[in-house]
DNA sequence: TTTGCTGTGTGCGTTACCGCACGGAAGTTA
DNA sequence: TAACTTCCGTGCGGTAACGCACACAGCAAA
């Protein structure tokens, strides 16, 4: 059952960015899914059954090697999706969806996002402008991953991830962020320490609290903002006005928990 | 003037698999342009006016970093196209065109594109598959740069090019492919030294033969694979049956030489 | 209160790559 | 044929990250 806490859909940008009448005619269709810390939502090769927007998730696609080693090569939150080969063509990608904050996501069902596709209107060019941004990101990191220390990649990645909360409480381990950044857990543990002698973060058994944003900002490398010029070059965050919307209706899905 | 060597646009694997009637339509409208090794299509933030459809050229995609270094991170040739941003939605990307090998390619202005794509037919759905191809391409790369040797990368590297080319003849230095690769002249000059060693090519003063492309291949990393398929996956190639167009009749445009 | 588990700190030898400097070989121009 | 330019080979010291091993600290369950 909804709580008082219950996302709204508009907390996504993606569905805020709609007019009302788009609006009207999608939200019936949606459905308020809870994402579970560290489950994951795609495994690699699986076919997707529907377009993911999430509220206050974060989500990170990452490729897992023939070794079991992984890297993660994009974060999701509330300013984009998940799912595009629903809408780009391909039934499925060679990548793996890993929550890595918990929170809620609104999803769309894939005959939604076909019909929608065909109406040719505002979603799809949402939908595109994105995977333009996306592809920027991805390329950024495949830059970042060549020329940038695993400290000025931590700080990118902590900022990726503070963009994408209303706190600056993130819950993973050093293993964990070892993973995403396909490093050693020792590599992080070493930058984490350097970061919290200079003031930037705090953080305790899996508990990392951001004190100093800008330091962050100063630490990181170019790749962030450049990423981050692009994308609201591309998406411009302007919500329509707030449409009322019966989100007590919607039922709750929680995805079966299946961890890394 | 078009000589008997002018390449049809059918080389390219995206107009061939069109059907004849948007063929008809559409080829009409393709200029034939020559490009010369090492000059620059599109120079980063640079509004685009066509989307390029190689035939027998490569072309590198490559971020220029704020201390002027470079990395490439995906490779176009006959498989696909340039210009995603024309139909994706942005207007520019914060990348550059580099000419990797010359040749030709057919390009589309930008009103036949957006006018494509308002119909919502065969040539949208080849552009976003092929986007989507792209992406996994460019995502893959984001991996080899964390975690793959030089020596593999440049495997990769060479094979991506044969893939796109009729002969296995590269023009170019070892400089360049550093340029591409992200790394050091003399880190190419090793990996090069030892698969001239093994017998896998020979090269001397910018020229290189591929002489025996399965030994590239497993000595190269996942990544090479891993693209292969799944771009196979998304986009068969599937010709239709050859259209006689009056190719003789497509005026040839040089692009002005901006060297890198 | 002990036992155990998970998460973090540390030290050590190894490796891959970097930056730099220089030398030489293959072409190119005069 | 001599001077020059471009491209490639090599050597050397420095550094960032790796793999491994182990110690310890916080927390939870028994």
């Amino acid at each position: 059952m909804p709580t008082k806490t219950t996302p709204h859909p508009q907390q996504n940008h993606l569905l805020a960015a709609l007019s009302p009448e788009v609006q009207a005619r999608l939200f019936p269709h949606l459905e308020l899914v809870s994402l579970q810390l560290n489950s994951v939502m795609y495994e690699s090769g699986r076919p997707m059954r529907h377009v993911y927007f999430p509220t206050d998730a974060i989500v990170s696609l990452q490729y897992i090697m023939e070794n079991g080693a992984a890297t993660a090569i994009l974060v999701v939150g509330n300013e984009g999706l998940l799912g595009i080969s629903l809408f780009m063509g391909g039934a499925s990608t060679p990548n793996r969806s890993l929550v890595q904050s918990a929170g809620h996501a609104y999803r769309l069902p894939r005959p939604q996002v076909k019909e929608e596709f065909k109406r040719h209107g505002q979603l799809l060019q949402l939908m595109l402008r994105y995977t333009q941004a996306l592809i920027t990101q991805v390329a950024q990191t495949a830059v970042c991953n060549r020329h940038h220390s695993i400290d000025q990649q931590l700080c990118r990645w902590l900022l990726l991830s503070m963009d994408r909360l209303t706190h600056n409480n993130l819950s993973m381990t050093q293993e964990f962020m070892a993973n995403m950044l396909g490093v050693r857990r020792e590599g992080v543990t070493h930058a984490a320490i350097k970061l919290q002698q200079q003031g930037a973060i705090t953080y305790s058994r899996g508990h990392i609290k951001v004190l100093d944003r800008e330091q962050l900002e100063a630490l990181s490398c170019e790749c962030y903002e450049v990423v981050k010029k692009e994308t609201e070059l591309l998406l411009p965050y302007l919500p329509q006005r707030q449409v009322i919307t019966n989100v007590a209706a919607i039922p709750v899905v929680v995805l079966p928990t299946t961890k890394a």
